[in-house]
RNA sequence: GCGCUCGUAGCUCAACUGGAUAGAGUACUUGGCUUCGGACCAAGGGGUUACAGGUUCAAAUCCUGUCGGGCGCACCA
């Protein structure tokens, strides 16, 4: 089903016998709605682009064909612009997001494609910190734009429980008895336990014979110290899911590397049989030199196992056993290199699937660069409770009357949104400098606004027993310019729906939704709806409701969660 | 050293991928509730797009160089 302004763009396209047309929208209103440059045209006819518009606003003006769209067709400067038919706008707009409703926005350029996503990759025995909601919130955003452009996309989670760094924690663990005698939140505590570990480690390097044994004992899968892997591991786990869970994440499969390492050293057996893989000053590497990607180690020279062993093993398992056409891995921008190592390796090999590493910035401190290592970091409870706190104090003012309960879900909604949003709305090739300040403001480009003006819109649709279905409704009765900018706006989603699913981009959809509550607030401050005429009055609540299925699919897309009151 | 990346208003970020007068938020100044929810709205000041060349009808955007920040380059994940 073509979009309203699809429609528009094709219909002058074939009346101009274009093949491409380079159609963009006047940056204001009174220029136009939407705007044909002609620079391309005129050079193809060696004519002047400025005369050529007036030429072809000329030519266009009295087709009829063209008189039901367009109230108005001009030339500005090397620009053909259009002023569309308010009517048309409206009643095309309005029909079109009644028939898809939350589907309103989608696009099938995906169809038949099967795409893994991978994200949130967390480390079991490690602190979890703002850092990680910045993968899982672009993750989980960017696979819902996939859902949207019809991908066939599938979730996943690759937990790494098998590094060094669990053989670190689990020495600090064993020769620490206060850890396991804190009362302290488990989660919390084997973050804190690897911190200090690393300090001791980083002091005193003596230790580290010592971890590597551990390491040893957890691969041979024996002992006390394997057992206690399985019981750490296992609180690590829980808490991950309660993360998900509270967060609204949710992946269809969950993957460990701990699960990997076997098959994964197969493949290597495998690999070094072929020469993809050789020995070198001890450890097992992939030689990438010649394709100016450096060397990956694979096996230490001790013979335990580097994380590209389980993740090679996974990799071949989500073309294998999956059948995906596409892998994508959302992952810290460190790890470029790596990526495009793997990515190699497996083009040698001779897989035509694509590997694709979705990379985005890191969260940093004012401070400086965090790191579960160092322990300068700010975990995600931390800045859970306190979002919580002030908006369940905000939330109080307003609301006098509500139970805790209602107080506390609303407050909860809020935050995660709040957190989402606060990661979400940079581009992900920007590093954000978090701080408390910002993330406790709830003016300006926030989520709170998005999720306020939501809010008063629905209050306003609450007090009508209007619905889109069974009213009448005259479209000419729109007439406000802020009326037609809402149309306009709301009629460009679905391409600003794939674009951002183009450019894997969120941040696009997070502006996008910003400016359209801009838009609707500026409205409702100018205009009457509820007193206005009867007529009027079914329009505007028209209006305003497809809006408000327009903000709705989007704050699906960013993962927000979505509130009436608040 | 090699490679990647970023540099736009005091601060945090946009700019439909080469197009119209470089826009938002925040901070600052001022104004707006007997009207549908003030977690709101309106107005104002604030810019040599790091710098220097080049490409063309057109450059924040592309190319070259310089300066500055960040990151990665063999046993971390």
């Amino acid at each position: 089903m073509l979009s309203v302004l699809d429609n528009l763009k094709q219909q002058i396209s074939k009346e101009l016998k274009l093949k491409e047309a380079n159609f963009s929208y006047p940056p204001n209103s009174n220029l136009g709605d939407l705007s044909l440059a002609c620079f391309d045209l005129a050079k193809n006819q060696k004519k002047n682009p400025a005369e050529l518009a007036i030429e072809l606003a000329a030519s266009l003006g009295i087709k009829k064909s063209l008189k039901k769209y367009f109230r108005e067709i001009k030339a500005v400067g090397p620009y053909l612009n259009f002023f569309i038919n308010s009517e048309y706008l409206a009643s095309g707009v309005i029909s079109s997001i009644k028939r898809a409703k939350n589907r309103y926005g989608s696009n099938e350029i995906g169809r038949g494609r099967k795409i893994m996503i991978e994200y949130s990759n967390g480390n079991t025995h490690k602190a979890y910190h703002v850092g990680h909601l910045r993968n899982i919130a672009y993750g989980d955003s960017v696979t819902n734009l996939l859902s949207a452009s019809g991908y066939n996309s599938i979730p996943v989670s690759y937990i790494n429980d098998f590094g060094i760094h669990v053989a670190k924690t689990l020495w600090n663990w064993q020769r620490n008895k206060k850890y396991a005698a804190s009362t302290e939140d488990k989660g919390y505590l084997l973050g804190k336990c690897y911190s200090d570990a690393s300090q001791i480690l980083k002091d005193q390097p003596e230790y580290k014979e010592e971890v590597v044994k551990i390491m040893k004992a957890i691969e041979s899968r024996e002992g006390e110290s394997y057992t206690l892997w399985q019981e750490t591991r296992d609180w690590s786990i829980k808490y991950f899911d309660s993360i998900y869970s509270e967060l609204g994440i949710k992946f269809d499969h969950i993957f460990y590397e701990s699960e990997f390492i076997a098959a994964g050293l197969k493949l290597v057996a495998d690999l070094i049989k072929s020469g993809h893989l050789v020995k070198s000053e001890g450890a097992i590497i992939a030689n990438l030199e010649e394709y100016k990607l450096g060397v990956l180690p694979v096996i230490r020279t001790d013979g335990t196992a580097l994380y590209p062993v389980g993740d090679l093993a996974l990799a071949q398992e989500k073309f294998n056993k999956y059948h995906v056409d596409e892998s994508i891995y959302i992952v810290d921008i460190r790890q470029s290199l790596y990526f495009q190592q793997l990515a190699k390796i497996f083009e040698l090999i001779g897989y035509q699937q694509k590997i694709k590493h979705l990379s985005y910035d890191f969260v940093t401190l004012p401070e400086g660069m965090m790191s579960s290592r160092s322990g300068n970091i700010i975990i995600y409870e931390e800045l859970k409770t306190k979002i919580l706190e002030k908006l369940i104090i905000e939330t109080k003012k307003r609301h006098d009357d509500w139970t805790n309960d209602r107080i506390r879900q609303v407050a909860w909604n809020l935050t995660v949104s709040t957190i989402k949003f606060e990661m979400l709305k940079v581009s992900a090739d920007k590093i954000i400098t978090f701080n408390f300040e910002d993330a406790l403001r709830f003016d300006g480009y926030t989520a709170i606004y998005l999720q306020y003006g939501y809010a008063r819109l629905k209050s306003i649709v609450r007090r009508e027993t209007f619905s889109l279905f069974s009213s009448r409704v005259n479209f000419n009765e729109l007439r406000e310019i802020k009326e037609k900018e809402l149309l306009i706006k709301i009629a460009r989603y679905p391409e600003l729906i794939k674009l951002a699913g183009e450019k894997y981009n969120p941040s696009e959809v997070a502006k996008y939704l910003f400016e359209l509550v801009q838009l609707f607030n500026d409205y409702y401050h100018g205009v009457n709806i509820l007193k206005a005429e009867p007529k009027l009055r079914r329009a505007r609540l028209a209006l305003i409701k497809v809006v408000a299925q327009v903000l709705n699919n989007g704050f699906n897309i960013l993962g927000l969660k979505v509130v009436e009151e608040m």
